[in-house]
DNA sequence: CAGTGGTCTAGACCACAGC
DNA sequence: CTGTGGTCTAGACCACTGT
């Protein structure tokens, strides 16, 4: 009795129960029978009807506090999951054949205009940081601009790694795996040398990205990303879903 | 013996599990000892092991396969979370007084212009459709146009709605909850009467949101945001996270 | 076909929060 | 105090998949 139909009594019941909620039958803030009542419903031990509100709970649907029981949530701050693609993969999926071209390397203190640029925070690139500077190529043509600080007393490695042929936020990701990031947006005018490097002509829209990206409580990586806006029209793209 | 430390056992193995992965002791490929043997390991029933690793496996942290066994995964695609606020949170948050402005309401087959603006689908917005525009004003300056189709076949009450005093996407969430969307983002020149309507100069950079709503195979409704970019520095803000 | 995860149960005790 | 969810167990059978 394990498993008596092909579909699991997990995935049958979360979706009876989903059906009600999305279809507006069970609206938010309605009570949804005790969970000892459910399971007698559906014909389930109390674990398996666990299983199925924790995980409701867990994707936002529903609330669940004691003593007072189940409730429909209140539908959830609009969120989104944005899937930000390793870029050589962006442009190969464009069919088109992507190359890295490194503009500068230099280990050095930071300087006013890094922290301006990156919006590095505190001490943050003072020292043992390695800064990048480099352009994404689609067909030769420019992609993307991307300007980059490295923490060296984290990713020690990155001294001796030849970022002319190593993309940084690639070597970044397979070194240092299982990071966080932050990221924030805007549009902006692009302008004087970031529109040269660019090919574009000064006043063009563009996308920029800025990335801080940490390991537990110490940063890696910051990153400014600069996309042209009209060129490449579908910048991102995401879905909705409810809240982890 | 059912919860003998103030802590689950739930969190303590999960902890430090994941411990393990993202300081690197398990790099990505690692193969974990099987489902029983962590479980008299950690001391527990094969059941809450079983609920960790699950746990795990959905949060993109390890994969599961018969036969295989959990191995730690490769890094996932980076993805993040975009928290889309609601328009008048955003503006006070900022200390700001909001309003709303209608511009323009009509029931109407949709046009070409539609089409282009709002990437209409299929016939979608043929008939039965909502057209609205107006601003949202922050400290009555302008903050974000915002171009919008409702689909009346789904949100029927949308006909007797005054949007002069209820704002459209804050009426629909409250009116279809749990829909979901796809999000495009790019950044454009603003011109004509976009830039006249945000009281920019022509050309100033500007983050145009489209935004798909759906409720199950339904479309529910269009919209098209644009915020001025220079402006409004920070725009958007999300956090890495691992795949749900 | 054998080893691994996937699912399920019946019963139990605990912790929290209204009453 | 009592009712609700939170967690846990020991044991069981099933389903998938590599050999």
């Amino acid at each position: 009795m394990a498993t008596p139909q092909s579909e699991t009594h997990h995935a049958r019941i979360m979706d009876d129960i989903l059906r009600r909620i999305v279809d507006g039958t069970w609206k938010p803030g309605h009570q949804l029978p005790k969970e000892v009542e459910l399971a007698e419903t559906y014909g389930v031990s109390r674990m398996t009807m666990n299983k199925v509100l924790t995980q409701l709970a867990q994707d936002g649907y529903v609330t669940r506090r004691k003593r007072i029981g189940t409730v429909v949530a209140e539908p959830r701050a609009q969120s989104a999951v944005l899937a930000i693609n390793n870029i050589r993969d962006e442009v190969e999926t464009l069919g088109r054949v992507y190359r890295w071209h490194l503009l500068s390397n230099e280990q050095r203190p930071r300087n006013a205009q890094d922290q301006r640029l990156l919006g590095l925070e505190g001490d943050e690139g003072a020292r043992d940081a390695l800064f990048l500077q480099g352009l994404h190529m689609s067909n030769d043509e420019p992609f993307c601009l991307e300007h980059r600080v490295i923490n060296l007393a984290v990713a020690h490695d990155a001294r001796e790694v030849d970022f002319r042929k190593e993309v940084p936020g690639h070597w970044l990701l397979q070194t240092m795996p299982w990071t966080n990031a932050r990221h924030q947006l805007r549009a902006i005018n692009i302008s004087g040398r970031d529109a040269t490097l660019l090919r574009l002509p000064s006043g063009a829209a563009c996308l920029e990205i800025l990335r801080k990206t940490q390991i537990e409580s110490n940063w890696v990586t910051y990153a400014r990303l600069l996309y042209p806006g009209e060129a490449h029209q579908l910048i991102a793209e995401f879905e909705g879903h409810p809240g982890s």
